[in-house]
DNA sequence: AATTCGTGGAA
DNA sequence: TTTCCAAGAAT
């Protein structure tokens, strides 16, 4: 840490009023206010946004949003759904077990609260994918709780404001700034003041204290802040340790017949977990090979498709697709379709399948090829 | 405690 | 192009 004054608790309460206070004031006037999710107490149109949003930006969360409580608008619709229809909606969000918590919530509301939401933190803690941060938010945004949340943003913003100069990703340096937020929260426990408040955190995180080049001009912090006082923002926080990814390269195979492609569900853990996918073998393997045993399909390559390279959180993916044309003679045929773990559709279906972001790509690009064949 | 979970925007 | 990481949680 870079040296500090951090008195003990009772002054540390006084010297946070500021600090809140400013932020509220801020964000009621520069703050965002409209955002789809706002202007609700609803506490399942807030865990809806607050679940689509982790490690995902706005932008990209908004149609989600939109099409996601069109279609499920309170627990109970989403809770009478299968899981399937829930992770189809979630095609192309990423992090798909997000998708799968949420369903396994909406049940437990329903089970355990009759479809209402706990109050208080811990309980909400105890359903999947609501962790500490998250808990907090809803129970902020829903009931007025006195708690505080702790994401990407305010670790920014607190790094920066008490000049933590060590990587926020560590356990003990989050614990540090758990510490620190819980120490800001605003004297008072009106409903409107820990909107705003929690509100102003996020939108200053958004809007003012971002990564690069942040508006310091702009801040209500400013005067306080460790980190433009000491002329650190450009350094702090301190990025996570590079690490080199790891790449690995797949084979998909991209099965044709009779105007219609094969998806293969894939296993309930590891990544796409339980989504639709083309049947994936490695570099080293026979495509046609692969088909007349584990598919009991007769199969002609076709042709190679371009590579496609898809770059995780944790490692590299090169994508190397595989044109085949299959024939299904009639018993092979029925001993194929009698898999549950797999589906003949046609790109149009397919498209509407919880399927991941290549997958999608790769039918798309195939839209045309299968078209020419159909003409044959 | 360190990994494993997606995807796309921004620099 | 590469790198970083965003309203994190689960294991």
């Amino acid at each position: 840490m870079i040296r500090q004054t951090v008195g003990r608790p009772k002054v540390s309460v006084v010297r946070s009023a500021p600090f809140a206070s400013r932020l509220i004031q801020w964000q009621l006037v520069y703050g965002r206010h409209s955002l789809p999710w706002q202007g609700t107490r609803d506490p399942y149109a807030i865990w809806i946004s607050e679940i689509m949003l982790q490690q995902t930006q706005v932008s990209t969360v908004i149609p989600y949003y939109e099409r996601f409580m069109a279609a499920f608008p309170n627990v109970a619709s989403l809770a009478s759904v299968s899981v399937e229809e829930v992770l189809t909606l979630w095609s192309g969000l990423g992090y798909y077990s997000r998708g799968r918590n949420l369903h396994r919530a909406a049940c437990m509301l329903m089970e355990q609260y009759n479809g209402m939401f706990p109050r208080d933190v811990a309980a909400l803690q105890q359903l999947p994918g609501i962790g500490r941060s998250t808990a907090a938010a809803i129970a902020a945004f829903a009931f007025g709780e006195r708690c505080t949340i702790l994401d990407g943003n305010v670790k920014r913003i607190l790094a920066r404001y008490f000049g933590v100069n060590r990587y926020p990703g560590e356990k003990i340096t989050e614990e540090r700034l758990w510490h620190l937020a819980e120490g800001l929260l605003p004297v008072g426990e009106d409903h409107e003041t820990m909107t705003s408040y929690t509100q102003a955190l996020m939108d200053l995180g958004a809007l003012i204290c971002v990564r690069t080049q942040p508006c310091c001009q702009y801040c209500p912090l400013q005067a306080d802040c460790n980190a433009y006082q000491n002329d650190l923002t450009a350094i702090l926080p301190v990025p996570r340790p590079r690490k080199i990814l790891p790449v690995k390269e797949i084979v998909h195979l991209i099965l044709l017949n009779q105007g219609q492609v094969l998806l293969k569900k894939r296993q309930a853990s590891g990544i796409w977990g339980g989504l639709w996918c083309f049947p994936e073998i490695t570099v080293d393997q026979d495509g046609i090979d692969y088909c007349k045993k584990n598919l009991y399909l007769r199969a002609t390559k076709l042709t190679e498709l371009p590579h496609l390279k898809h770059t995780f959180t944790h490692f590299k993916l090169i994508i190397r697709p595989q044109l085949l044309q299959s024939v299904m003679h009639q018993p092979v045929c029925e001993e194929s379709s009698r898999k549950d773990d797999c589906l003949w559709l046609t790109i149009e279906e397919a498209l509407q399948q919880a399927i991941p972001a290549p997958v999608k790509k790769l039918l798309l690009m195939t839209q045309p090829v299968l078209q020419s064949c159909i003409h044959e």
